[in-house]
RNA sequence: GCCGAGGUGGCGAAAUUGGUAGACGCACUAGUCUUAGGAACUAGCGUCGAAAGACGUGCGAGUUCGAGUCUCGCCCUCGGCACCA
């Protein structure tokens, strides 16, 4: 054994032995039970950054843990490997994306596998592979047999930018999630997945996972999904001169979760898209056509959710009868009213509605009190709008009612008289997967002019991209440019026929792949069934929180789904989420001409304020610089390189701090001085390890307990406490307290300050214990550290796993201390402390207490109210003053 | 505007869930050893104070023997959503 801590020579053995050995190699064992640990898969862009090593240090440290614990741990790795970046590529530089993206995978392998982290990489999946989007095609098939794929002629998202079509979440905010441009509307023949069909499923199954996923990802799933409950009601257009054939088109249906606010509807709203609109066009005068056009112009421009949207409509002429009061109320179009939620038309009730109020006010229309406070407060005044349930007035027979009865009274009145009924509407949309894009996965779908959409065979997958494309980055898809690709016979009459050109979205890959690490080389079917049920569900989950909505809503979909074809039998596919923070570095940068320039952190100087603000940065050169700080990467000038890390402190020391640093789901701002500490101490731990090694290593030793000196039992205690917090720590997903405990119990073994030449037998069990204890704990964050100590202590080199390694078992027996320090209190103020045994009576710690000589200064003379006291806690005196 | 999370030393953070605030680490200060050290070790390190002690977890109130933790009101920061009827 060196004297000195090699990081580099150590981490190279491990890694050639766990490799050589297959120790991380995971098969099916009915015997033990199992642990599915996932991190989300990366797309390749041929760089780790440490974003990523946060991610698979913390899974990392779970899966190791997890072994350790006696669980058969499937801890896999794959790729993202379809989408833009490839394209951009392709673009720019002319490469291929196909060998762009594998030379990637290459090099990112490279890193994390200088990482040292545990995959068992026989099951790595890619999903730019045939083998694996072959049954993204599979899957499309299959829910186009369930009715759950299908092609409709819509307006989507569009990226002027990135020239694609995006999803209602890839488009959430008005801007592109890839870009951050804004988003356009675009007419195109899209396909989508019917993933509406499982909206309450999605919300109610919640419930099995409340549990192990964090709240705040619930609940922004759930205000996605959007559930809300009302009623549709009927509104008749009346006036002869724009009397209409065909009922529907004489009827404006409203969505409405107030229906016991409709007495109080001045106005019925609808969206400037809406039927009625085309239905009644040829009547309207051009001023009124202009108008509407204007205003569906000026809701297709980019929004700037900076600055409120102002009102804007007008009346349409159109006049609409109110079924419950019989009154004719005024159409109106009006910009906020949404063409694609609801029924595209609102009851205006400004007196109980913000929007309505403020379109009221805009345009002079009549604000009538429908409902008023229960408890009587004449506080609300004509300055805003009443929101809030209440007791209906002026509403005919349910004048007097609460908003609740109302509501259910009211709503079967309609749907009982044929001009309503109860409705639940929902803010999720199907799922637009449609790309005129070429790296990605072929739909699987032909075009016959005789048999019209037919369905590739399942025998005919995979449906494979050519080899070539003409990619520009603009326009349709470059599968249309490629003859050989979409020239082809239909399935159905073997007559010439065209395929489908368009290309899944990503997220179709990343809904299904940790179901492909269950059984990877599988050509038939994506997973075998029974595999899949021996290791799935994951039981836990790691990623970022900026995938909380779309990937795992996807995902989620997807499962129940597999649900209902029969491949799975539960519902949800991640037991437990953690969503970890993002690793963010300082920035620091000029503005001029427009353009961002960086400075590498160490080459500015930094002022502060006496409370440690920063106040100024300058430059070398004395120019000054903006400060901020920012999400790490490289074109920011602000990224740190995994690999140069590996290089200077090692893999281990990188890990380690990464996890020590800052609660997991913490943003960790970056700090490289921090790194150094890590490596103290795993320096610390391996001078303990040599120390000690010949003393303690391949003995037999007698302990007995009793006879142990005190320093010996109390490294004993120190070591059985720090077993309980470790494993406490990662039972409730603590990264930070673990690596803090450990590096107490080591500086614990090193203030024993007993020498090897001069230890007793008992000093050199608890030694021995402590040493083997701190060792295999250290494990999950320093693995390679922790094996070369491992075999130094135990005297073998096969590595923990293939010896049967164990996290230590914790003796609760052992970690009683004999001795704790009790505070006590006068009036609640720390006065002194008294030292007993946990096991002291209440009597006899008042006694104490009241008998200490810094306490009795405060008491003499003093009447006692009462004396506190809490075992093992504290003592407080309750005096007069 | 709505929803969510959070405000603790110079910094990252702990705090057994109502019981010694600041564990652990970074940075810093002094010292030991050393030819040297960006090594190691020792000591110190919330604020004020020579000390005794007083004060101290965003601000203000409250509950309690006792509050970083519970309740109410306010301020600030970060994140998400955004005319969803």
């Amino acid at each position: 054994m060196d004297e000195k801590y090699f990081a580099k020579k150590i981490e190279q053995k491990w890694q050639r032995k766990w490799a050589d050995s297959g120790a991380f190699h995971a098969e099916i064992d009915e015997n033990r039970p199992k642990f599915f640990q996932l991190e989300m898969l990366p797309y390749p862009s041929g760089n780790l950054h440490m974003g990523h090593v946060r991610n698979y240090s913390a899974g990392d440290a779970l899966a190791w843990y997890k072994r350790l614990r006696g669980f058969n741990v499937l801890h896999p790795f794959g790729w993202d490997s379809f989408g833009q970046p490839a394209e951009d590529a392709a673009v720019k530089r002319g490469v291929n994306p196909r060998e762009w993206t594998e030379e990637n995978i290459i090099l990112m392998r490279g890193q994390l596998e200088r990482m040292g982290f545990s995959y068992d990489w026989r099951r790595q999946m890619a999903a730019h592979r045939p083998e694996y989007y072959k049954f993204d095609q599979w899957f499309f098939l299959k829910m186009y047999e369930m009715g759950l794929a299908y092609k409709r002629q819509t307006q989507v998202n569009w990226c002027e930018h990135d020239q694609a079509t995006l999803s209602n979440e890839q488009a959430s905010g008005g801007l592109c999630w890839r870009c951050g441009n804004p988003v356009t509307k675009k007419d195109l023949e899209q396909w989508f997945l019917r993933t509406t069909a499982y909206t309450d499923q999605l919300l109610d199954d919640m419930a099995d996972i409340a549990d192990g996923w964090p709240q705040n990802v619930l609940k922004r799933q759930s205000d996605w999904i959007g559930r809300s409950e009302g009623a549709f009601v009927e509104f008749r257009v009346s006036g002869s001169e724009f009397r209409v054939k065909g009922d529907e088109l004489s009827l404006v249906k409203v969505f409405t979760t107030r229906i016991d606010t409709i007495y109080g509807a001045n106005a019925v709203v609808i969206a400037p898209e809406h039927p009625v609109i085309q239905a009644h066009r040829a009547s309207f005068s051009t001023h009124l056509i202009a108008r509407i056009d204007a205003i569906i112009a000026e809701n297709l421009k980019p929004k700037d959710h900076e600055v409120e949207i102002e009102k804007d409509g007008i009346d349409t002429g159109l006049k609409a009868v109110n079924p419950f009061s019989g009154e004719d109320l005024p159409v109106w179009v009006g910009n906020y009213v949404m063409m694609d939620y609801g029924t595209g038309a609102v009851m205006s009730v400004p007196a109980h509605d913000e929007r309505d109020f403020e379109f009221a006010k805009r345009f002079d229309l009549p604000i009538q009190t429908v409902i008023e406070p229960q408890i009587n407060a004449d506080g609300h005044g004509s300055d805003e709008a009443f929101t809030e349930y209440g007791v209906l007035v002026d509403s005919g027979e349910w004048t007097g009612k609460t908003s609740d009865v109302a509501k259910r009274e009211m709503t079967a009145h309609a749907a009982a008289n044929g001009f309503g009924e109860a409705a639940t509407t929902y803010r999720l949309r199907d799922w637009g997967i449609s790309r005129q894009r070429f790296w990605g996965s072929p739909i699987p779908i032909v075009y016959c002019d005789k048999c019209g959409v037919v369905p590739e065979k399942f025998e005919n997958l995979p449906i494979l991209l050519p080899e070539n494309a003409p990619i520009t980055g603009t326009g349709e898809s470059p599968l249309a440019k490629v003859p050989e690709f979409y020239e082809t016979t239909c399935p159905n009459c073997d007559e010439p026929a065209k395929r489908e050109t368009d290309t899944m979205d990503t997220f179709v890959d990343s809904s299904w792949y940790y179901f492909r690490y269950t059984d990877a080389a599988n050509e038939i079917l994506p997973f075998d069934p029974q595999k899949a049920a021996y290791w799935t569900p994951v039981d836990q989950y790691i990623g970022g929180d900026d995938h909380a909505i779309m990937h795992l809503i996807y995902a989620r979909f997807w499962t129940k789904v597999l649900r209902d074809l029969g491949l799975v039998k539960f519902d949800e596919p991640f037991k437990r989420l953690l969503t970890q923070g993002m690793v963010v570095g300082e920035t620091f940068f000029d503005d001029e001409r427009g353009k961002r320039v960086y400075y590498v952190p160490g080459n500015v100087t930094v002022t502060r304020d006496a409370k440690g603000k920063i106040t100024g940065v300058v430059s070398t050169n004395g120019k000054p610089l903006k400060y901020a700080i920012e999400r790490m990467s490289k074109s920011k000038g602000n990224g740190v390189d995994p690999d140069e890390m590996v290089d200077i402190y090692g893999a281990d020391a990188a890990r380690l701090f990464v996890m020590f640093a800052a609660p997991i789901e913490n943003e960790l701002v970056w700090n490289e001085a921090g790194i150094e500490g890590a490596v103290r101490f795993l320096q610390r731990v391996w001078r303990l390890v040599y120390k000690w090694q010949e003393a303690v290593s391949g003995k037999q030793l007698a302990v007995s307990g009793q006879e142990a000196s005190a320093s010996a039992r109390k490294l004993r205690q120190k070591t059985h406490q720090t077993i309980k917090r470790v494993g406490d720590s990662f039972d409730s997903l603590q990264f930070n307290t673990p690596v803090a405990a450990l590096m107490e119990l080591s500086n614990a073994i090193g203030d024993f300050g007993a020498e090897p030449e001069n230890a007793d037998e008992n000093y050199i069990f608890a030694i021995r214990e402590a040493l083997t204890s701190l060792t295999l704990m250290l494990t999950p964050f320093a693995p390679h550290t922790a094996e070369e100590l491992f075999a130094m202590l135990v005297g073998n080199e096969e590595g923990m796993l293939a010896h049967g390694a164990r996290f230590p078992e914790y003796n609760e027996e052992l970690a009683k201390t004999d001795e704790i320090e009790i505070p006590v209190q006068v009036n609640g103020k720390l006065r002194s402390r008294v030292m007993a045994s946990p096991e002291t009576p209440n009597e006899e710690l008042e006694k104490m207490a009241l008998a200490d000589e810094k306490v009795r200064e405060y008491t003499d003379g003093r009447e006692i109210v009462k004396v506190i006291v809490v075992p093992k806690r504290l003592v407080n005196i309750v005096i007069k003053n």
